[in-house]
DNA sequence: TTGAAAGCGCTAACAA
DNA sequence: TTGTTAGCGCTTTCAA
């Protein structure tokens, strides 16, 4: 790979003024030495070495974006359909921006931290932070950061020093309006699966909490249906819920994913959707929207949540504040065939 | 963050001292050296400059993947879930290994070898290119490639100079295998379907080809199902092919993405599946296990897939010379609710 | 308008 | 066993 020293001295100037034809800086090269320099870029394909610019620049063009898993999931949480529509919408603003992308999956907060510095990396996407986690990685990282579906107490927001952005969601609300309908349609008994109640899914708990209370509907512990997605619990506890579900008229599912595993778990177990069992989802993924009978299920614009925090995040990159430290976006019930009303 | 000359200061010894003591070569260091240095780094939490390493060893720890997808596609490529499940596989077996991975997704070969160059990339993966695309990828690049589901000529090969490799597939027999399956259940005519036949699928339509051949059914163009799958016209086209569909009794499609929305379309028009039409799909991705009825397909091991074309690359970056330019990974008829048998 | 020179943080050849 | 020094390719300040 030729580099502009050899380039300028083909040419017969100085490095400094190939760099400045390279990025622009045209206010102080004759036009006739940037027709030169240009036309001779061309013919060697000059490619800049991105390590040297960033070393010099202090900078890395590179966004990081950071997902924490937990060992031994289920799936690669890449296969997940929520993640990969979500991932479609930022990797596309990402590289529109030109900047790039890299992912840091980790369970360990302390080796993302490692990862982004090493790379020090321009920007930071949080996905599901748990309370001092996003505060953890901000204090130590002090560049742009944004939170995806992020939940965080009041006192912890005002250590951000004005910097937390979070592109949420109306999770409470959603799920609200879902449980509400399954109420509506005659259900009493509703079940809750969820894998991990904080974060999202604790709004979404509250959300179905609420609607039970204002339909006077007691909640009691027997309608918390929870997985453990380790790849060697999941199949277990997925059984187990299907099983405690056959006490209940309807299930809402924290998402689609869910909802359509458990859809299949009930098929396995001779448990018709949604004649002997009806199933509410989460997040209207692309899974979701495939499987027969088709899902019900609270809609969210995935790819467009991705785009937004990226956009979000370059804003910052550019140095404006963002005005508001959280966005939310909506939720929309879908009504499709998973669902079945019945008399009490 | 703190230098590797600024620790050696603070300890009153040579940058090089500390650097060997980072970089492990602890042969040439004295144990209470190699001690107290470290104690410092932990102390101070040292965490190197990947640039500047990268620039004076002329090397980078990234790991390109190089997906090319087609502008306008209906979906990002990274919501499919057989991409996202290939990515899964080789997503962790780069971390595993302690290289980056760097996505780089264009619809233009030249933009992609100008990034490959610009990050000084370690080693890349190439997933469904074209005859000539991987070779003047891999003659621009020189360092090891690896492509994942890559039919290229013979003549093309022997340009690598004994560095090709290619992790693929019995695309051909399994999809004989399939078809073959659905000429015993009395079908005889299956439609194909696809969206761009080359490659990947044309490798199938061989072997869909084949297995009407030996069972005397003559192939009509009007077999052919194609999708064009731009946002723009994917929705148009897919009705087209279920209504052409309407005229055969089974159609095997290119993968299971596309056999589900097949399925979903023909519920859409009041085609039921498998009653008035059978449909075979291809991969066994998640989106295919969880949809009613349930999809009969050709299984791979996707993510299996992704982790052995990724161990392929490391041996090759490690300078193993592979043994063979082709690992071709078994296929296997996975027969479940889609298709009907039918008499004659 | 152009160029010389220092420096970004690290590695590596060589000397001590 | 440790240190000196040059250099990776680029940017940037300052002088010409």
């Amino acid at each position: 790979m030729i580099t502009i020293k050899e380039i300028a001295n083909r040419l017969g100037m100085s490095p400094t003024t190939v760099s400045n034809v390279i990025r622009g800086k045209t206010g102080e090269v004759s036009p006739e030495t940037i027709a030169r320099v240009q036309k001779f870029l061309e013919e060697v394909e000059y490619v800049p070495n991105i390590n040297a610019r960033n070393l010099a620049q202090n900078q890395s063009k590179i966004i990081g974006v950071v997902l924490k898993t937990v060992e031994e999931r289920f799936t690669h949480i890449l296969a997940d359909a929520f993640v990969s529509e979500l991932l479609g919408g930022i990797e596309e603003e990402i590289r529109r921006a030109g900047y790039f992308m890299m992912l840091y999956i980790s369970d360990d907060i302390a080796e993302i931290l490692k990862y982004v510095a090493t790379w020090n990396v321009d920007g930071l996407l949080l996905f599901w932070m748990q309370d001092d986690d996003a505060l953890r990685i901000y204090k130590k990282y002090r560049k742009p950061v944004v939170c995806v579906d992020t939940y965080i107490k009041k006192e912890t927001i005002d250590q951000f020093e004005n910097s937390f952005v979070n592109i949420g969601l109306t999770d409470e609300q959603g799920s609200y309006d879902a449980v509400s309908y399954l109420i509506q349609a005659g259900h009493e008994r509703i079940g809750f699966l969820t894998d991990d109640l904080s974060g999202v899914d604790m709004e979404r708990f509250h959300g179905y909490r609420r609607a039970l209370a204002d339909n006077g509907i007691e909640y009691s512990d027997r309608y918390m249906l929870t997985f453990r997605s380790t790849k060697e619990d999941m199949e277990k506890t997925l059984k187990r819920a299907a099983e405690k579900a056959k006490k209940m008229t309807a299930v809402f599912c924290c998402s689609d994913t869910f909802a359509v595993m458990l859809m299949n778990e009930c098929f396995r177990q001779g448990i018709r959707v949604p004649e002997d069992l009806s199933i509410m989802g989460f997040d209207d993924s692309f899974t979701g929207k495939l499987c027969r009978p088709a899902l019900s299920t609270v809609h969210q614009d995935i790819a467009y949540k991705g785009e937004l925090a990226t956009k979000t995040l370059f804003g910052m990159i550019r140095g404006e504040r963002p005005k508001e430290n959280e966005v939310i976006l909506p939720t929309e019930l879908i009504i499709r065939e998973s669902i079945q009303k019945i008399s009490k």
